[in-house]
DNA sequence: TTGATTGTTACCGG
DNA sequence: TCCGGTAACAATCA
């Protein structure tokens, strides 16, 4: 589910709702209950996402460190408590809403040195305002990594997930077989302006959409992605190459993203 | 029951 | 140190 838009949508959304407030914290399936009973009626200060990692923060420092994996799911409903559904880790409430949170990697609860570990190994998020993209074009630049895997990097670039790095390429014609190295800081920086761009979109959609036609619409009709999961480029109907990048799918247009010479 | 899925980390070996 | 490969883990749905 989660690339960095729905976590920064969840943590805007979370933060309305909770900060400011006495939580209840509770571990419906009892897996969580040593981590709920230390935050258990704690005023939460502010929730803050960086990258795909979400912080409710506290009054007392403690933090409460998520991140949804793969399958993780973020479900925020109006009182009254309904009972959980499916295998709620844990369940945040206030005296008008709460959330359950359901199937996350990582849900642990850090101090302000577990936190400034945390935030240390997360690398500029596009999503927001304080990010420095000049740290990402600095690590990009020594890497001989191919730029697909390095912009889903969090620890370069954070936010990104899988469907973007396939259609932010796509969209800005550059090969995710190139290697950092060869990345221009101009190539560079009109990959992290489109970054910033679609992951703004995700957020007010809440949805992926990359592609400009439904950007610029209404509808919820039509095609969201490009060319991922697709066969044929929509620019110039050439074939679409599906192709393994750290073991997770990546699609490209030879011919709208050319390889250089000198990389082949 | 099986497979696929918008993710990450730990560990090993070259 | 860097990098590739592999396994492990998470929950849900078709």
């Amino acid at each position: 589910m989660p690339e960095g838009h729905t976590i920064h949508r969840a943590a805007r959304d979370h933060r309305r709702a909770f900060s400011g407030q006495k939580l209840s914290v509770t571990s419906p399936q009892g897996r969580f209950s040593e981590g709920a009973s230390l935050l258990d009626s704690e005023f939460c200060e502010t929730v803050e996402a960086f990258g795909k990692h979400l912080l409710y923060r506290f009054k007392s420092s403690r933090a409460l460190h998520v991140h949804l994996g793969l399958f993780g799911r973020l479900r925020k409903q109006s009182l009254p408590l309904k009972p959980p559904k499916g295998a709620v880790r844990v369940r945040l409430a206030s005296k008008k809403h709460f959330v359950d949170i359901n199937g996350p990697t990582i849900c642990e609860v850090l101090d302000q040195s577990g936190v400034n570990a945390l935030l240390n190994r997360i690398g500029p998020d596009v999503l927001r305002a304080d990010a420095n993209p000049e740290i990402s074009f600095q690590k990009i630049r020594r890497s001989s990594l191919p730029i697909g895997r390095l912009i889903m990097d969090q620890s370069i670039m954070a936010g990104i997930g899988n469907i973007y790095r396939t259609e932010i390429l796509w969209r800005q014609a550059i090969h995710p077989e190139i290697p950092g190295k060869a990345i221009t800081r101009q190539t560079f920086d009109r990959i992290w302006a489109d970054s910033v761009y679609l992951l703004a979109i995700g957020m007010k959609r809440n949805a992926i959409v990359t592609v400009d036609a439904q950007i610029h619409s209404k509808k919820r009709s039509g095609e969201k992605y490009n060319i991922f999961g697709r066969v044929s480029c929509p620019k110039c109907d050439g074939a679409v190459r599906h192709l393994e990048i750290n073991k997770r799918r990546a699609f490209v247009c030879d011919r709208c993203q050319p390889l250089p010479n000198r990389i082949k």
